[in-house]
DNA sequence: AATCCAACGATTTTT
DNA sequence: TCGTTGGATT
């Protein structure tokens, strides 16, 4: 296993400049990578993951890879795959809290759970949370669960178990009473045999204390641990990989101070700063040619950037030839803004880009919909990213609790969703006594429910209701052994009522909800069985795969994290907005700092061209501000940055940029291609088909929004080239 | 138990 | 301004 490196250059290590390959080769001892944005970070790992394959310096388990997302997970599972292929299976690669998972499913006894245990998410840990107010009689209204659920969450991202708060922290909640709430919450989860997400790490840290023979042997099998974004630990996740790195320290982590933007939610940029300290002789590489954007773009996030105190400090450099500096317009309104950007669009477009390259990054989501409302009208395609998630939807939820309660009998908070859905008769007159019951003799509420209806306690009704509902949960859990999972997940929708209850619902989006239905089950039958489908919707909310049409991406800056684009806008720098005024309010200068860090990943996320823009006055939360421009934009250096502030005092007014005539503005030195248009291409009475509705009707048009009929899917309005003629 | 209206409050969010 | 939530009403 202690080969030499190969002698002669292997193919994942063609192509990489010097740091990098310092960065590739440096297998043993710890290693701090600072790699900039667009400095070829991906490569690194998924070569040096390569590498210490190839080389024979590890077996696949025994290397520990982590990353934050899945969707980093399986970017780099993909490209070690295609370096080297089968050598890769059986890689530690995944999230922290996958990887978390895996580990505490190995030893659920070590942290009190049986081997069953459920994960919960945000939403039920907010539901216990609420009930765990009530049962203290905390005044739900002045303390509310949802601040309840972030301290909590706050203090497992620092690795504080309920008795290792310390004192003075959270005063302000209910009277100091926080800690005492967060104990009561972890010894209902004990009760209910769930973890929620933060959990996830605390109980491996928990384990790890308890049974170090344990923690001895991961830490013999981890020989090498590659880590991803490590700017974005927070204490929990640290503390984690110095437990796993302490005795082999052959730790890697790569990060890039600059593009540390999740400080709120626990992150230490501390973390990467005190790297040196942590691991005794630590190697640093720095990467600092960028291979993405242009010289124009380097210079202006770099000339902001280093408008920020105590950073590791790093060169940004390219050979990439320059084009055009950034552009920074000045606009009269929120509307005129999405107008102009809408317009611009446009040129791009008919200039050759494709939508799929134009991204806009607003600093919160509420910013999406003027330009949504704008690219409707001119019949761009666009996609939201990061809205709300598939897995996150209400009847989505609703299916999963059925399908836990079927599964895991002690299962409540599953059970309590589900046991009146759809409407049954049974509301809290019957499950008050149904509660106290399984209070009193510690048992789940399904046990209680089964014994309660044995009694004379409930009135007929109730008693009826409830014990048919019990025997058609018991019915399915018998049929899981002889029917295909997802044919008996199909079954327990339909025969629960709850499809029904959709079907008779008149609202516009009771069909949305059915397809959600239908499209469920499909993914239910993707996996092996149903216990495999739940523990994957509770690590990952996103179902994948989208719509593979060309369109511009509409996110938040923080979802653009990890991205890039040929052409980048930015729009709402103005003080307040961005830099938002809360962060700077409850941080002060690091509030303000991590502000002027997310624009520089936003501005790193262009390949070619940048288009801020500012507008004078805007409606926020139902008033008009008359903000002043961002102080971001006063720190883009001049020599990289044109400024267009024509549009002020109306000279320009707003109507200037409309559909029509809105391509004055800045046509970009690309060649540009003729029009392609498809306006008038529908008319009223029409018959048209969607992809994904079917069939319908023509009912009204508006430029390029059509408002459609649809024969299963009631009356929607999209833009008309999601649907073709009929 | 279901439906309606008023009051509230409105960064960023992955797992 | 607008969507959500919880209380009050039937």
């Amino acid at each position: 296993m202690e080969d030499a490196l190969p002698a002669a250059p292997a193919p994942w290590l063609a192509g990489l400049n010097p740091p990098q390959r310092e960065a590739v080769e440096t297998l043993d001892g710890p290693l701090l990578v600072l790699s900039g944005a667009g400095t070829g970070k991906t490569r690194v790992l998924t070569a040096r993951l390569a590498l210490l394959l190839a080389a024979k310096r590890a077996w696949p388990s025994q290397i520990l890879a982590v990353t934050f997302t899945n969707r980093a997970a399986h970017e780099m599972r993909e490209r070690v795959e295609a370096l080297i292929g089968q050598m890769s299976a059986g890689l530690w690669l995944g999230t922290f809290h996958a990887l978390g998972l895996r580990i505490l499913r190995r030893h659920p006894e070590l942290a009190g759970l049986k081997p069953s245990f459920s994960i919960l998410d945000a939403d039920d840990q907010e539901r216990l949370l609420k009930q765990v107010l009530a049962e203290a009689d905390v005044d739900a209204k002045h303390w509310p669960a949802r601040q309840l659920s972030a301290i909590v969450q706050r203090w497992k991202d620092k690795g504080w178990r309920p008795d290792q708060v310390p004192a003075g922290e959270a005063e302000y909640f209910a009277a100091g009473r926080a800690p005492a709430l967060y104990k009561a919450y972890q010894e209902r989860l004990a009760v209910l045999n769930a973890v929620d997400f933060g959990d996830l790490l605390l109980h491996n840290l928990t384990i790890f204390q308890r049974a170090p023979e344990v923690l001895e042997r991961y830490q013999e099998q981890f020989r090498y641990i590659l880590v991803d974004e490590y700017q974005d630990t927070n204490i929990a996740q640290y503390l984690w990989l110095r437990l796993l790195a302490q005795h082999r320290r052959n730790i890697c982590c790569v990060g890039d101070d600059d593009q540390s933007i999740y400080g709120w939610r626990g992150a230490e940029v501390g973390n990467i700063l005190r790297f040196e300290n942590d691991f005794e002789g630590a190697k640093i590489v720095r990467l600092e040619q960028n291979y993405r954007s242009t010289g124009n773009i380097l210079g202006a996030a770099s000339g902001l950037i280093a408008n920020n105190h105590g950073r590791l400090g790093k060169t940004l450099w390219t050979t990439r030839e320059d084009s055009r500096p950034l552009v920074v317009h000045t606009v009269p309104d929120g509307e005129a803004e999405a107008r102009l950007v809408g317009a611009e669009i446009e040129t791009l477009q008919h200039a050759g880009i494709g939508l799929g390259q134009i991204a806009v990054l607003v600093r919160a989501s509420f910013q999406t919909r003027a330009f949504e409302e704008r690219f409707v009208t001119l019949g761009l395609n666009y996609r939201v990213i990061g809205g709300p998630r598939f897995y996150e939807r209400r009847e989505a939820r609703d299916a999963i609790a059925y399908l836990r309660a079927v599964l895991f009998p002690e299962d409540d908070l599953a059970f309590e969703r589900i046991v009146n859905l759809p409407k049954r008769g049974i509301g809290d007159a019957t499950l008050q006594p149904l509660r106290r019951l399984a209070r009193a003799e510690q048992i789940p509420l399904g046990q209680a429910a089964r014994r309660l209806v044995e009694t004379e306690e409930l009135r007929v009704n109730a008693r009826n209701t409830l014990a048919s509902f019990c025997r058609s949960i018991d019915g399915w859990r018998a049929r899981l052994e002889r029917e295909p999972h997802a044919d008996l997940a199909n079954a327990i929708l339909e025969e629960s009522g709850y499809r029904e209850m959709w079907r008779k619902n008149k609202a516009p989006d009771g069909p949305g909800r059915l397809e959600n239905l239908e499209e469920l089950v499909q993914q239910i039958a993707r996996f092996d069985s149903l216990e495999d489908f739940l523990e994957h919707v509770a690590l990952v909310m996103e179902v994948e795969g989208g719509s593979e049409m060309e369109s511009v991406s509409l996110m938040t800056l923080h979802g653009a994290k990890g991205l890039e684009f040929d052409i980048v806008f930015l729009p709402g720098w103005e003080e307040g907005l961005f830099p938002h005024q809360r962060a700077m309010d409850e941080n002060g200068l690091a509030g303000l700092e991590e502000e002027r860090r997310l624009a520089y990943v936003g501005l790193t996320r262009a390949r070619r061209h940048v288009v801020v823009s500012s507008a004078l006055c805007r409606m926020v939360a139902g008033r008009w501000l008359t903000p002043f421009p961002s102080r971001f934009i006063d720190e883009l250096p001049d020599e990289h940055v044109e400024r267009h502030m024509e549009e002020m005092f109306g000279r320009a007014p707003a109507w200037r940029y409309g559909a029509g005539d809105g391509r004055v503005i800045n046509a970009p030195a690309w060649e540009v291609k003729p029009r392609e248009d498809r306006a008038g291409q529908f008319e009223v009475g029409q018959r048209v088909f969607h992809r994904k509705f079917g069939y319908g009707t023509v009912c009204a048009i508006d430029h390029h929004k059509l408002t459609v009929e649809f024969e299963t899917s009631g009356s929607k309005t999209l833009v008309d080239s999601f649907v073709e003629p009929a």
